[in-house]
DNA sequence: CAAGGCTCCTGATAGC
DNA sequence: TGCTATCAGGAGCCTT
């Protein structure tokens, strides 16, 4: 279940592994892991082939790979199971392999795109017209995320108090925030004592600002795990790491004494998934009219 | 247009 | 033992 930190930690990889190689091959072994691209499948093996990597770019949970020539990129997301891997060519297909990439050199090393769960993939979009970094345009709509140095921190703020909806969709919603997902999500609004159900019109400045830093706190946390490990075994381009290694104070602890205070925390079904959070430090809003 | 709900998928696990 | 139900969840898409 990869957020910003386990992304980004891919993204490191890929461009230490892929950048600058040129394709030779793409074989895409499952239909659901190319959907996301206009042409399918065989369309997009024939365009991929021959083109040359550029160095990889993230914004939230996004990565893609500019093609030398721009004006197209490659674009992944890994969705809750998703992985890329460098390998020896011919090492074993993974079980649930869905997409290889071959190489035009001689380095021995192929990339493969493995997803059990298949809610990931790959697809080529054009970039943005004039965007320096190949933006895809499918996610033009996505914000920046919160470690990108031209986050707009005002406009944010604006932007959360104007919404009529409450904290915790808000940091979910990629187009106000992006690269949370739902464990920093539950991480943040633990150490910031806000329940999930809070409306942001009623969040002061001083407490989003708050919100905020505590966002970036628990994403450098994991990414500063998840970052040393990924260049001693350069197979592990994958996004290992992060929340699996850092110990949580908020996802998964039901029933667990509050780290804080020692009250049990409690866990809630919330849009088809879970909340967690310490009924005490975490209190909920009187029900607004 | 904004907000919220539905849905895709597979494997681990709990429960009977 | 073996079956079924439940859960995990990102984000596009649909409805209200």
């Amino acid at each position: 279940m990869p957020e910003l930190p386990e992304v980004e930690v891919v993204r490191r990889g890929l461009e230490r592994w892929v950048a600058g190689r040129s394709v030779a091959a793409v074989e895409v072994l499952h239909p659901r892991a190319v959907r996301r691209h206009p042409g399918g499948g065989v369309d997009f093996a024939a365009r991929l082939t021959g083109q040359t990597f550029d160095v990889p770019r993230r914004r939230g949970k996004y990565l893609w790979m500019p093609l030398a020539e721009r004006d197209l990129s490659v674009l992944g997301h890994l969705g809750m199971s998703g992985q890329l891997l460098v390998q020896p060519e011919g090492a074993p297909d993974e079980r649930h392999l869905r997409i290889r990439i071959r190489f035009a050199d001689d380095l021995g090393t192929e990339l493969r795109f493995v997803d059990q769960r298949t809610f990931g993939g790959l697809s080529l979009h054009d970039s943005v017209p004039g965007s320096d970094e190949g933006l895809p345009d499918v996610i033009a709509h996505i914000a920046r995320d919160p470690l990108d140095p031209l986050f707009d921190e005002g406009a944010y703020h604006l932007a959360l108090r104007a919404r009529r909806t409450t904290v915790k969709r808000a940091l979910l919603d990629q187009s106000l925030i992006s690269g949370v997902g739902n464990i920093y999500a539950d991480e943040s609004l633990w150490r910031a004592k806000l329940h999930y159900e809070r409306p942001t019109a009623s969040l002061t400045r001083p407490k989003s600002t708050e919100l905020l830093g505590h966002v970036r706190d628990v994403m450098t946390a994991a990414l500063a795990v998840g970052g040393t490990s990924f260049d001693s075994l350069y197979v592990n381009v994958n996004g290992e790491s992060g929340y699996f290694d850092r110990s949580l104070d908020a996802y998964g602890r039901e029933d667990e004494p509050c780290r804080r205070c020692g009250t049990p925390m409690r866990r809630r079904p919330w849009m088809n998934r879970s909340s967690y959070f310490c009924p005490r430090c975490q209190r909920a809003p009187r029900a607004s009219s």
